[in-house]
RNA sequence: GGCCCCGUGGCGGAAUGGCAGACGCAGCGGACUUAAAAUCCGCAGCCCUUCACCGGGCGUGUGGGUUCAAAUCCCACCGGGGCCA
């Protein structure tokens, strides 16, 4: 498989051809013009240069993490895309903003610590120092004036002055928009500073109690009478509980060997998935962000971002409203006034709730274990379940096949029919997720049934599709006088036919009931057509297949299922879509026969009448856990004092630096310990030495830092902000540099990032995280727009070829040959093999090296064929054998401008006029392709355009005459230069002008060059094409239906037959439909 | 299981209701050359017919539908991918 590479140089007979060493040279040398000229680098408002009335052009890459591996060939990808549309809108006249950086926090380079001591900053500047030497040879158009990583201390300074801010920040919900920006539609409420949440509280316009939204928060020990009337240590957890950064105890997996909190993903049979360690759920204090605040705001927005349909989608169901009710249910078995609540989006099944579930982690849980009134087995039995679930991870529990389960002793009141139901603990409720506690509906819910079932708890049918009902009113109203006939089967399977029939779906089911009866009365009936009748009996026949399946043993059999309310418990399965409700009344409510819908409603309302339950919206979101049990990331700007209240450094200080480390080898032990601890002397300091305001704690107060890390995702939530003024050493950003790249226009359109471009991988965690902190630095008045990326774009993966075997294992591609075109075979058994498409791995050995493919053809053909595989937002396989193409089109461009034998230019005095006017269409044409990222099509038309100047470039055409004028291939080379700059600065040079070509502006087209005096309009008869007639281009549809009329061929077409109708549609064709 | 996206020559793809296969790769034939490479010119979806030309039929995963006209719009299915469970 493997090909001796092809030699591109030299060319003795040709010294001036354009080879790779030519490309290498052409390349290097304008790379050095550009940075030497500071071609690529923007101004800032006040800066030299800076043009205010330029339209701006934001664009940016997701900026990627420095490997040690260096740059793959998907990289390239989008940061091409980017540097075209950059160098386009440059050329049309716009300011633009392109920068780079690195996103340089994380785990590999940790890694690497671990193993070899090597600091993990050493590790990542050397990384980034051959990322950017890489990049660099792209001739991409960064101005890398603003370069950063997230690593700098004067960036991450920043970041954690933003925790702070968030920190001193929280939402409140009733608050009007920051201002006037259009995307904030509506009321969903502001982020405001924490003093004027005091000032309210101070006021009495907010009670003195824990923010009743932080599920988080413990309630207060006892009830103030005011603000006034708060203790210190009250204030503070009233306080705490609004923050949008607030701390919270949380269930982590900590793998104690590996000294490390692991993803549930990580976690398999309570062992880590690398090196297979136990993995104990310990509870842990993290700092969480209160990203659920802003769920409404950032779901709201999504309607005015110029996004991929498919991301807002993804981003809508994370994010997961969902519309229901928060019940309350007492516990009547304590002693003590207890009550359970719980969220659901059913509250219209409520008359089915039979018991209840509480996840083991659930207080309830602790609670029975402390209560005397449980009996002692009881309580064993619990404690052992609860202590046996802790090993198990949330997508373990959720998998679990087989329901387990242990009651806790409790019985709750079902408030709707007042009943004592037990409640039970599972682990198939999660306490992450809502309230850790559910009402039961095991009729309705298949998870519910499955866990009755295993448990023997009743199971009650609260909701029926209209089939059903239709069922159940038969069992009632069928048979007045008594006792059912023996013709029952058939008499209700022809009603249900006729019940769910289109034609009856809306029909009260007694009418039906008539309907069905004189039917039945007239046997004999013919009908016609016959299949009618077939089809009516095929409809019966499908419910008698149904009534053999519920195996009901006879019609007393099925009317006491219904009078049990037990069709689901014998049928089998759950019914949770939507119905009409049954069997849910009481002496102050009834849903009974009302649809789903209606019904919730009805329950809503009956709920907040009687006290037990309240509208409420839920949201799938969580909060952000934001703390990484990590060295290499932010610190956070936080100490502890004893009793271990955190205090805020002051800003001033800031950064709070990462100490230096003896070793990295994460600490063992049966606590969750960060990294961090083990530097002693860092963590254990004073409030003083800290740079705690000494308002808040006295400076000799003996304080311990926070040694949890921020996650990447901190420094990469804000960076598209800091660019705009990167090197500013007074703010996060200059508040005219982040207005000028960030800020919309007069017409309020064009704010934020212009073009973001990055890999789909992103489409929640990343961009959910920057649009939250983008939010919330806007209603603090931090920034001009409370979105960050107006237009977001995702590039396809490039994929490889792979090879694989019958029994579809793969091999890698150097055991791998190609005996006959097309054809291949492992090189250790010769079995055949199938070529097939895969991501690009280091274990099948398809991996390309960006760099020896530009050693290969040079820079602008590996641009030009990243561009030319296909549309950019389609995942491709990289094919070797197709980048030859695009070297040979710029082969060929520079034959038609430079003799290869001296060198020379090859030029013409007299342009050619069809030339002349291709050149036009295609500085058309590739102008809007590029603005619609439809960079495939553009090069084909620049091929096609050289290609027809090759053809007059025949043997025979004068060697040292060109086809081509100055001016021509000037405006060519202009046309070029987005693409593959450096062959287009050359050519624009050679052609005599003394500008560079990628600060220039783009050339003009002429709107009358496009149109054709006379056009070609294909005719057709019956829909098929049959002939092609020549018309003058303005042609109407009179002279067009003549046209086509007139020609000889569709005149023999038409002979003998009569023309019913003729469509024309001018300018593009002409249909015949024969009679 | 639910939702979304995608199926076009040997390959990457173009055409988004109006001439299917632009452009590139690979392939075949020719010119140039002692020869090869490179370059240039030409052919090229499949099938039938024909010495050849001319001509005809089929054809955008499968089946149906809407329309004068469908790769394009609608329905069902099959296959591939993604996200969520």
């Amino acid at each position: 498989m493997t090909q001796p590479p092809p030699s591109h140089s030299p060319e003795p007979g040709h010294p001036f051809r354009y080879t790779a060493r030519l490309a290498d040279e052409i390349e290097t040398r304008w790379q050095h013009q550009w940075e030497a000229g500071r071609a690529y680098v923007s101004p800032n408002p006040g800066e030299p240069g800076f043009d205010a009335s330029a339209p701006k052009f934001y664009c940016l890459d997701m900026f990627p993490y420095p490997s040690g591996a260096g740059l793959h060939v998907g990289h390239p990808e989008g940061y091409t895309a980017t540097d075209i549309v950059t160098r386009f809108k440059r050329m049309k006249g716009f300011r633009v903003l392109h920068p780079m950086g690195w996103d340089a926090f994380g785990l590999p380079a940790e890694q690497y610590a671990i193993q070899t001591g090597v600091h993990p900053a050493i590790t990542t500047r050397k990384a980034m120092d051959n990322f950017r030497r890489q990049l660099s040879r792209f001739g991409f158009s960064y101005d890398w004036s603003r370069e950063f990583g997230t690593i700098d201390d004067d960036y991450y300074r920043w970041t954690q002055w933003i925790f702070l801010k968030l920190y001193d920040a929280w939402f409140d919900e009733k608050a009007a928009p920051a201002g006037e920006h259009g995307l904030v539609k509506g009321r969903p409420g502001r982020g405001r500073p924490i003093r004027e949440l005091v000032g309210m509280l101070e006021r009495g316009e907010i009670a003195a109690r824990v923010n009743p939204k932080a599920d988080e928060a413990r309630p207060l020990d006892r009830t103030p009478a005011s603000w006034g009337d708060c203790t210190p240590d009250e204030k503070r957890q009233i306080i705490d509980s609004y923050r949008l950064a607030y701390l919270s105890t949380t269930t982590v997996n900590w793998c104690p060997k590996l000294g490390t909190v692991l993803a549930n993903d990580e976690v398999i049979d309570g062992r880590s998935e690398r090196g297979g360690f136990p993995v104990l759920r310990k509870p842990l204090k993290q700092w969480m962000f209160r990203i659920t605040a802003y769920a409404e705001r950032l779901l709201r927005q999504i309607e005015g971002l110029e996004w991929p349909e498919s991301t807002r989608t993804m981003q809508r169901e994370w994010i997961g409203r969902s519309e229901g009710a928060e019940i309350e249910f007492t516990i009547v078995s304590a002693r003590e006034k207890l009550s359970l609540r719980v969220f659901t989006t059913r509250p219209d099944t409520l008359f089915g709730a039979t018991y209840m579930v509480v996840a083991p982690e659930h207080p309830l849980c602790a609670r029975a274990l402390r209560d005397d009134d449980i009996a002692d087995p009881t309580r064993d039995v619990l404690n052992e379940y609860v202590n046996a679930t802790r090993h198990r991870s949330d997508t373990e529990r959720q998998e679990n096949k087989v329901k387990t389960g242990v009651f806790t002793g409790y019985h709750a009141m079902n408030p709707a029919t007042g009943e004592k139901i037990p409640v039970w603990a599972s682990d198939y409720v999660l306490m992450g997720y809502g309230t850790g506690a559910i009402m039961a509906v095991p009729a309705h819910d298949q998870r519910d049934f499955e866990f009755a079932q295993t448990f023997k708890l009743p199971i009650r049918d609260v909701v029926y599709p209209r089939a059903v009902v239709a069922m159940k009113f038969f069992t009632e109203q069928a048979y007045p006088e008594g006792e059912a006939d023996g013709n029952w089967r058939e008499e209700l399977a022809d009603f249900l036919g006729l019940v769910t029939s289109s034609a009856r779906e809306n029909e009260p089911l007694d009418v039906v009931l008539t309907v069905s009866r004189e039917r039945r009365k007239q046997p004999a009936v013919e009908v016609d057509p016959p299949e009618v009748g077939a089809r009516r009996g095929g409809t019966r026949a499908v419910w008698l297949e149904l009534l053999d399946e519920l195996q009901i043993s006879s019609f007393t059999d099925l009317r006491r299922r219904f009078e049990d309310r037990a069709y689901y418990a014998k049928f089998g399965q759950a019914f949770g879509e939507p119905g009409v409700a049954a069997n849910s009344a009481n002496a102050s409510i009834s849903l009974n026969g009302l649809a789903t819908g209606a019904a919730k409603e009805q329950m809503l309302d009956w709920l907040d009448r009687a006290g037990s339950g309240r509208r409420r919206v839920n949201y799938r979101l969580r909060d952000w856990t934001f703390s990484r049990q990590r060295y290499w990331g932010e610190p956070f700007p936080i100490v502890y004092d004893q009793a271990g209240n955190a205090y805020p450094v002051r800003e001033e200080v800031l950064p709070v630096k990462l100490p230096e480390l003896a070793d990295y080898a994460p600490v063992d032990s049966e606590e969750p310990k960060p990294l961090l601890a083990k530097a002693t002397e860092w963590v254990n300091t004073t409030a003083g030495a800290a740079g705690v305001d000494p308002a808040l704690l006295a400076p000799a107060t003996p304080v311990r830092r926070e040694t949890n890390t921020m996650p990447g995702s901190a420094g990469s939530s804000w960076y598209a902000i800091r660019y705009c003024d990167a090197k500013n050493n007074e703010r996060f950003v200059g508040e005219a540099a982040e207005k000028a790249w960030m800020g919309a226009g007069e017409d309020g359109r064009g704010w934020g990032v212009d073009l973001y471009l990055g890999g789909s991988e992103h489409a929640v965690g990343h961009l959910l995280y920057s649009r939250f902190w983008q939010n919330a630095l806007y209603d603090l008045g931090f920034v001009s727009t409370p979105e960050p990326f107006r237009k977001l774009f995702h590039q396809g993966l490039i994929t490889s070829f792979a090879f694989q075997r019958a029994d579809k294992t793969l091999v890698a591609s150097d055991e791998v040959d190609e005996p006959t075109e097309g054809m291949f075979v492992e090189r250790a058994t010769g079995k055949p093999l199938k070529q097939i498409v895969a991501k690009m791995s280091k274990s099948l050995k398809n991996v390309v090296n960006p760099d020896d493919v530009i050693a290969e053809f040079g820079a602008d053909t590996f641009r030009l064929y990243e561009m030319y595989m296909g549309p950019l937002e389609a995942s491709k396989p990289w094919n070797p054998r197709d980048i030859n193409g695009l070297f040979r089109f710029l082969q060929r461009l520079w034959r038609l401008v430079t003799d290869e034998q001296t060198g020379a230019l090859r030029e013409t005095g007299s342009p050619d006029a069809e030339i002349e006017k291709q050149l036009h269409r295609v500085i058309a044409k590739v102008g809007v392709d590029i603005e619609a990222l439809s960079f495939n099509t553009a090069i084909a038309s620049m091929i096609e355009l050289v290609n027809a100047c090759s053809a007059l470039d025949k043997p025979g055409h004068d060697k040292a005459q060109g086809v081509l004028t100055r001016d021509q291939m000037s405006r060519l080379a202009l046309v070029l230069s987005p693409f593959a700059p450096h062959l287009a600065e050359e050519i624009w040079t050679r052609a005599g002008n003394t500008s560079l070509a990628s600060t220039s502006r783009w050339p003009t087209h002429d709107a009358s060059q496009l149109v054709d005096s006379e056009i070609e309009v294909p005719v057709s008869v019956m829909g098929k094409m049959r002939s092609k007639v020549m018309v003058p281009a303005g042609a109407d549809a009179k002279m067009l239906e003549a046209a086509a009329l007139a020609d000889a061929k569709i005149q023999e077409l038409i002979a003998g037959k009569t023309v019913k109708k003729i469509i024309v549609v001018p300018g593009k064709m002409v249909n015949l439909v024969l009679g």
